[in-house]
RNA sequence: GGUGGUGUGUCCGAGCGGCCUAAGGAGCACGCCUCGAAAGCGUGUGAGGGUUCACGCCCUCCGUGGGUUCAAAUCCCACCACCACCGCCA
């Protein structure tokens, strides 16, 4: 949710930002009417229901006939404040699904446009030379490390299984990753899958990514499409000491219905319905935000660094942000079988937008308490084995493991099973 | 799954229809005292919102959501969480 201070002071820097997304200024107006009655209805309320806390107080008092003469006021005076009450409760509503209406206000210097007018920031490591090029399928398939016929069979399209080399390989990146976590002073979390709806809602993830989301109807909870839900939830209605920012890495299964996305990407598990991943995500003071969006990018660039897979970083334009991110870096590994770069990570600078829906804040210089900023980035997926398997392969179908996995895998390279 | 109990401010804890504008205590902050500290004494001590140039005034919040009533922390209903025991499963 945007500030709605700033948008009644500068409702023009809101209608701005909705151009650059492309999206209706008709959102921002509705808002600003849907405030305006808001308030309007509570000032009602609480003239009305000041006057009955006072004539109550003389009611308690009051004897004979006095009293009955006032009693009857009173009545009079609770059926207009019940009816003000439900005003105010219904310009409430209305406020509120205005407010979930308006997106965050886009950052300065985000590129104007649609998913394809991002900037590219740089390219990054040397693309292989390849004589003959794998997929990852097959090569997962020679190394006996991806099983999609079997995942099919088991669960339908768009499951796998990740076996023997294929397992080991995942966990060698995740340790990896939660290693270099650590080693930054991130608090590595092994977060809940499953979540109550509150927590979905208040973290975005029930609007336009509603079609995304599996929903257990007989438990009424929802399956995380990623760990930013439980870690942005984690710390919601808390006021938290920020003198430094506070750090998570989570871990955790994620769970996608790609609804939509219907014969894209069907071979291999680069979009699939259940993968892993490591997320990093960071509580900080609103000045200091645009900052750590920086420091979350470096330190998922080391990353790729460390499984040496060439990459681009693109700055996402604003069409493409989604409605939380202030600004969106992502980071495109590249796919030797596609001869093109597909997105490895993502990290997304909320701003307050987030914070302020799940009640994030902690004290200013003054002890009075502010909204936060939350930022989320990506630190290892499953899909990272697409870009591995592939950049490192090998004529005969063995594929050299990057070095900084070694130690994890105990193995410096991984060979075929069967020919 | 069943039965019973509990849920109050930063924490403990009283309150069980109307001076609750939430007692009391602890903690914390500031001040006094002191060479300094402890103890003691005094003062203050939540969040959100509306309104106002401002001082201030007002409203909401006692697990959550409904209901009863002129009036609800207090009564009723539902839900949630925690604790205890029983059953079931490992």
């Amino acid at each position: 949710m945007i500030d709605l201070r700033l948008l009644r002071d500068d409702p023009d820097v809101v209608r701005a930002s909705q151009r650059a997304r492309g999206e209706s200024e008709s959102s921002v107006d509705a808002l600003l009417g849907a405030d305006e009655q808001h308030r309007a209805a509570l000032v009602r309320f609480e003239k009305l229901r000041a006057e009955q806390k006072g004539l109550g107080k003389q009611v308690a008092r009051a004897q004979g006939d006095e009293k009955q003469q006032l009693l009857a006021r009173t009545k009079e005076l609770a059926t207009a404040v019940k009816a003000a009450d439900l005003t105010v409760t219904e310009t409430a509503d209305a406020l509120r699904a205005a407010h979930l209406a308006v997106p965050n206000i886009v950052a300065d210097g985000v590129p104007a446009g649609g998913e394809d007018d991002f900037v590219t920031l740089r390219e990054v490591g040397e693309k292989p030379d390849l004589p003959s090029v794998r997929d990852h399928l097959e090569l997962g398939e020679l190394l006996g490390a991806i099983d999609m016929e079997r995942g099919a069979k088991v669960s339908g399209a768009r499951f796998y299984f990740l076996r023997g080399v294929g397992a080991l390989l995942q966990l060698a990146l995740f340790q990896c990753a939660l290693a270099q976590a650590v080693e930054y002073g991130l608090t590595p979390m092994i977060t809940p899958s499953l979540v109550k709806p509150g927590t979905m809602e208040g973290t975005g993830f029930l609007g336009s990514h509603a079609t995304e989301v599996y929903r257990l109807e007989a438990d009424d909870l929802y399956l995380v499409g990623t760990s930013e839900v439980p870690l942005a939830a984690y710390h919601s209605n808390e006021i938290l000491d920020l003198a430094e920012p506070q750090r998570y890495a989570g871990w955790s299964s994620c769970y996608r219905r790609e609804a939509g996305s219907y014969g894209k990407d069907t071979r291999g598990i680069i979009r699939v319905h259940q993968f892993d991943k490591i997320e990093m995500f960071s509580y900080c003071r609103p000045e200091q935000a645009s900052d750590e969006h920086l420091r979350l990018l470096a330190w998922q660039e080391e990353m790729l660094g460390k499984i040496e897979v060439p990459y681009r970083v693109i700055d996402t334009a604003a069409g493409d942000l989604g409605s939380s991110a202030a600004r969106k870096y992502d980071i495109e590994g590249w796919v030797p079988s596609q001869q093109r770069y597909r997105e490895l990570t993502s990290t997304s600078n909320c701003t307050t937008f987030q914070a302020r829906r799940l009640g994030v804040r902690y004290r200013g210089e003054d002890g009075k308490p502010q909204v936060a900023a939350t930022l989320n980035g990506t630190l290892a997926t499953t899909r990272w084995l697409v870009a591995i398997l592939e950049n490192h392969q090998q004529p005969d179908g063995s594929v050299r493991v990057p070095k900084a996995l070694q130690p994890y895998l105990g193995r410096d390279v991984l060979t075929p099973v069967r020919p």
